[in-house]
DNA sequence: GCCACTATACCGAACGATCGGTATGGTTGC
DNA sequence: GCAACCATACCGATCGTTCGGTATAGTGGC
């Protein structure tokens, strides 16, 4: 151990989450993460020595983190499938300040490269989600395909609410697309396909 | 009367959209823009004098007046709902080339300024497209709230299978999507909310 | 028909500003 | 003393933008 860091780790994550999450990966240039952090370009490369793309692969990173301890564990949790689908609403309220924040997903989606450096991780991300959400499907008895294209549907309304909120600048899009995923998830279905 | 065009207008509109929806307004270089146009920079400025947010406030409107003609006029079109519902369910494939392409009124809600500068047109698309898309539903018999909520349904549902195509690498969620709009929008439903 | 003029379209070169990134050296806490 | 941390100052490259100038094409006067 040495000098006290001027700003904790966690501390730091957030607000380089909500940089990019507000300008996406270009608008996110050094000097405004540099204002939003309150550590200089200088510091900012000891803490990342790769620089603003291991920035971001960390916010997506410990993003992925937050997802698997606070949504993915609660739809393993021991309780009733409707139950488990009700909290991952409410947290998937929190996670997106009830809708008023962007999906770091969609944003690191987008950069000037042909080839996008976080698309792994992304991809990977979403997969992880739809997994979990499916086995919570199952659970409530849809069968394995089933519940696969609930799991989709409730990953697209997710992403879709938060694309509309932003774009009407407006959260009840959001808040209501956030009441409908439990009945997305669980819900029985007439068969009228 | 003058020299004769390198590029078309409509062509010209065709490759700035292409380039924004694939890279973002900051990804999107002036750089890039040149060769995806043919033209050099300083001919750039001739034809959008106001520069790159010129550029794209005419990619929006351009895309705008695309979304009037062939998705919003058939919607009004002398045909049952189920008929109207079903051609924009079709002519959406084709906006977004079946899901490989990214909706401009994503990217563009991103800049690094704080107040983005495309915010007012984003909105009034929105609203042109939920208010053409409520009155399908109306039309089939659903009262106006309802109406509108499964307008915004389909706009969630269309942007959320953008974003989460692109983000898997695959077009399997927005075809899947694409199959149910015309459900979403005018199929009666259970009374089970 | 021919020349002078004007308008349009385009581009090489360069602008100041900002980009992401670094070399150097001081300060802090063990 | 020493390692971790951070700031001043600076780097080349690229950003969006502009200047000066050329090529093309239609117009009016004669």
């Amino acid at each position: 151990m040495a000098a006290t860091k001027k700003i904790e780790d966690e501390e730091l994550m957030r607000r380089l989450a909500l940089v990019f999450q507000s300008h996406g990966y270009e608008g996110a240039s050094l000097a405004t993460i540099s204002q939003a952090t309150g550590l200089k370009k200088p510091s900012l490369y000891h803490r990342f020595p790769r620089g603003k793309e291991q920035m971001a692969e960390e916010v997506l990173r410990h993003a992925g983190e937050w997802i698997d301890r606070n949504l993915l564990d609660p739809l393993r949790a021991p309780a009733s499938p409707r139950q488990r689908a009700e909290l991952f609403a409410t947290r998937i309220g929190s996670l997106y300040h009830r809708g008023k924040d962007s999906c770091l997903l969609n944003l690191l989606s987008v950069t000037k490269s042909e080839d996008n450096p976080f698309a792994g991780m992304i991809h990977e991300t979403f997969r992880r989600l739809s997994r979990s959400l499916s086995q919570v499907a199952r659970d409530a008895g849809a069968d394995p395909k089933d519940a696969r294209l609930r799991a989709e549907e409730v990953l697209i309304a997710i992403q879709g609410a938060l694309v509309l909120s932003r774009g009407i600048g407006s959260t009840a899009p959001f808040r209501r697309m956030q009441k409908k995923i439990p009945d997305l998830l669980v819900a029985s279905r007439r068969e009228d396909r």
